[in-house]
DNA sequence: AGTGCCACTTAGTAGCATATTG
DNA sequence: CAATATGCTACTAAGTGGCACT
């Protein structure tokens, strides 16, 4: 269904993106001065001719060339903006402004917070028992027996030829609870029939703690050589994600090493013993002494204050100014460390592996549901400074050392409970299977809540990533209604559902994110669709021979800029003025609708709809159409490949996915010229070499020169060969400058497309995907064939 | 309808590990 | 073999969206 995606083409040659994240400043102050400069950029823009409409601010002009050049090579592809090291410039003169409205609602919130758990744990248990009688709650099946012979388990044979899509596509819909779907057949009755069968052998279930636990370990053992087929299995219905969950709980930052006499700190150029708490703060702001950071107003400002909290209250009365505080020592002191480590011999090196090794093999991994399962992150998060992305009030504040007293353990009633480390106490051990994470705390900087959580290989992962592909498969075959009616609702009378369908079609034609509010002042000011402010768009009648031109520029999810220029609908274009009409730059353009109302309409619309599925839905439609666009089937693989990067690339700007160039990018490019140069010159040789030895031959007529012309060929072919396709490298690597392809891979592209198209073009999936990202799509590589469609 | 909390996905990057090169 | 380039992983911030409550 290509004609789904009207919009496509035009998306991917309209988008000219730019990323130097000019940032915005604190909405409080000066947004007057705000919006001036950010109007100044914008006129920066205009004044480029059309191309170079990506550059911004002081971009430069010697970067230019190089860019023009790029643009040939796939008029398509339209090249970001390069210079993110003036994205860092930039960033960092305007974030100097400071002004940190602290507000102390920390405190508060985080009290607040604590009580409403509580209540809310009391009153969510009996919750659940008014929803449904569920089957045994949370006390999950004694520990379980060997895995189930799985042929013999399976679906049966009816529908056996589909199994996997059969009930995927009625299951799909029942985040919202489809009800208790009848819990039909055979198939549930598997994972029951698991369980039970666990107990039986088991007899005295007490006394067979040991045996268990060694069946277990068995079981897993097995399971590591047979690889689980999670996807042939039937899931678990209504908001339960598992029975039986067993993990050791996490691994806590190593605790604080006092540096030694000899590194001082000078504070006013006397050299000062720090006590050891004061010294720890010290130390992480002596470790990113070189980054930028530390340069920045906000940064220092909320660091020194974070910082004196810290100190005692002598070193308090003598340590007023950051400024006079000299902690290049320190600093000099870890460099060394690090140069340090570097230098160990391979026996160190080795030994340390060892042990982390040892540590993954007892942290990283759990058991749920019978399979042992590997645990994202299991290492709390150590104590630092709060590095925020873009203009983040709260940078430089102190994040606090996690201790097991902040731990909640999540884990199943009759497994083994994590110890504390000796000495030490949860904050409480919760047996809550309708939640995925193993460990959750409360940071400090935001309130917000912190999870240990699986692998994106595990099961838990797997199904919720399928099952997310499906519902954009669902929608794909209702946009075309959709779309309609939206482009109906243009007319409404209503001011609320005109704004809602342009906020729509903005989210369906350009990928944009939802938009959800932010509280103001305590995050970096960052928009998606709904939450976009007069400021951020331009409206053009006419521009480049083009009608009704509507310029977006704004910083969207971690304070990336989102920059382009569309031409939209006649009656768009009319909405956008209309919404725009006697309002402030800084109000929001859609002052009558919000995420909330948005994502009802959605969930109206089709089931399990909301604004997210459309990203998902336009990345991975778009991969399919460009592949069978761009691949050739008689290109040889390196070619094939490069068609395969670029349609991910046209997805990746289709979503304004952007990296940092990498550092070494200018010099890495010369290299590669260099070879290509020397590669070239290698094929002259060779060609000419071929043509003495073809005249050669024609001279002597023997057999021996009749083989050097055969021989000096295939050097020729060889040579050839190689240039092609360091050339290949060449291109790719320059087009994608700036482009991060990793995040629509992992996140957004139905990896059953890229399965089925290495399928189809004998091109091995290693070439796609690399180890990490086989175990996460192994799903997707086990169960699409070569002509699966999206 | 608005709010706050919570759970979970999506995001870019620092820095280590490994491959490649001189 | 050291130096450098490149790839990958771990890390953690920053989004989305559901739900309960008012």
């Amino acid at each position: 269904m290509s004609g789904d995606q009207p919009h496509n083409d035009s998306q991917i040659k309209v988008d000219f993106r730019a990323n130097d994240s000019h940032k915005h400043k604190d909405k409080h102050k000066d947004k007057e001065h705000r919006h001036k400069e950010h109007k100044k950029d914008k006129e920066k823009d205009r004044e480029k001719p059309k191309h170079s409409n990506s550059e911004h601010k002081d971009s430069i002009e010697k970067k230019h060339k190089e860019r023009e050049k790029e643009r040939h090579k796939d008029g398509s592809l339209e090249r970001l903006k390069d210079g993110s090291s003036e994205k860092h410039k930039i960033a960092s003169l305007e974030r100097n402004k400071d002004s940190s409205l602290e507000k102390h609602k920390n405190k508060h919130k985080e009290k607040d917070k604590e009580k409403r758990k509580e209540e809310k744990i009391k009153s969510s248990s009996g919750d659940v028992k008014v929803k449904k009688e569920k089957e045994n709650g949370f006390s999950s099946p004694p520990r379980i027996k060997d895995e189930p012979n799985d042929d013999s388990l399976y679906t049966p044979p009816k529908e056996n030829s589909k199994p996997l899509k059969r009930f995927r596509d009625e299951d799909s819909c029942d985040q919202k609870p489809k009800k208790i779907k009848t819990e039909d057949n055979k198939k549930t009755k598997k994972r029951k029939q698991e369980n039970e069968e666990d107990i039986k052998p088991k007899k005295s279930k007490s006394k067979s703690k040991q045996n268990a636990q060694a069946d277990t370990k068995k079981k897993i053992k097995k399971e590591e050589e047979q690889k689980w087929k999670w996807w042939e299995e039937e899931r678990y219905a209504d908001g339960i994600k598992w029975k039986f969950l067993e993990h050791k709980g996490p691994i806590f930052a190593p605790p604080y090493e006092s540096l030694p006499d000899k590194v001082k700190f000078y504070y006013d150029g006397k050299a000062t013993k720090l006590s050891p708490k004061a010294e720890e703060v010290a130390t992480f702001f002596a470790k990113m002494l070189d980054h930028e950071y530390t340069t920045k107003e906000i940064f220092r400002k909320n660091f020194f204050k974070d910082w004196k909290k810290e100190m005692t209250s002598e070193e308090k009365a003598m340590i007023t100014n950051l400024s006079k505080c000299d902690f290049n020592e320190m600093s000099q002191y870890f460099k060394e460390q690090s140069e340090a480590r570097k230098q160990m011999t391979k026996e160190e090196k080795q030994k340390i592996k060892v042990e982390n090794e040892k540590l993954l093999q007892e942290y990283g991994f759990c058991v749920m549901d019978n399979h042992k399962e590997r645990i994202a992150n299991f290492r709390i998060e150590p104590p630092g400074l709060f590095r925020g992305r873009g203009n983040h009030p709260k940078m430089g504040r102190l994040k606090r050392r996690i201790r097991p007293e902040d731990i909640i353990i999540n884990c199943s009633k009759d497994s083994k409970v994590p110890s504390p480390p000796p000495g030490h106490k949860w904050k409480e051990i919760r047996h809550d299977n309708k939640v995925t994470w193993l460990v959750s705390w409360t940071e400090n900087i935001q309130g917000s809540i912190k999870y240990i959580m699986l692998n994106p290989s595990s099961r838990i992962k797997g199904e919720k990533d399928w099952q997310k592909y499906e519902t954009a498969r669902r929608l794909k075959k209702s946009v075309d209604k959709i779309r309609n009616n939206y482009r109906e609702d243009w007319k409404s009378k209503e001011m609320k559902v005109r704004q809602r369908a342009v906020a729509l079609y903005f989210i369906d034609k350009l990928a944009l994110r939802a938009g959800n509010e932010k509280e103001e002042g305590e995050t970096a000011d960052t928009v998606g669709c709904c939450s976009l402010r007069v400021e951020h768009i331009k409206l053009h009648p006419e521009m480049d021979s083009q009608e009704y031109v509507v310029e977006f520029d704004f910083l969207g999810k971690d304070s990336i800029r989102y920059y382009n220029k569309v031409p939209v609908e006649k009656r768009v274009f009319k909405n956008l003025q209309l919404f725009m009409e006697n309002k402030q730059p800084d109000d929001d353009l859609f002052d009558r609708l919000n995420t909330g109302i948005l994502n009802k309409h959605l969930q109206d619309l089709m089931e399990g709809l909301t604004a997210k599925v459309f990203r998902t839905y336009n990345a991975s439609i778009t991969l399919q159409q460009q592949l069978k666009e761009l691949t050739n089937g008689d290109d040889n693989i390196a070619a094939k490949i490069l068609s395969y990067n670029r349609a991910n690339r046209a997805v990746a700007i289709l979503c304004n996915h952007q990296r940092a160039p990498p550092k070494t990018f200018e010099k890495s490019m010369i290299t590669l010229q260099t070879k290509i140069d020397a590669k070239k010159d290698q094929l002259a040789d060779a060609r000419r070499d071929l043509k003495s030895a073809k005249a050669d031959a024609k001279v002597r007529r023997d057999e021996k020169s009749k083989r050097m012309v055969e021989s000096k060929k295939k050097a020729v072919q060889r040579v050839e060969e190689q240039l092609m396709k360091l050339e290949v490298q060449a291109t790719d690597r320059e087009e994608n400058k700036q482009i991060a392809l990793g995040t629509s891979k992992l996140n957004y592209l139905d990896p059953r497309i890229s399965v089925a198209w290495c399928k189809k073009f004998g091109i091995p999936v290693e070439k796609i995907y690399n180890k990490t990202q086989r175990e996460k799509f192994a799903w997707a590589i086990d169960m699409a064939d070569e002509d699966y469609e999206f």
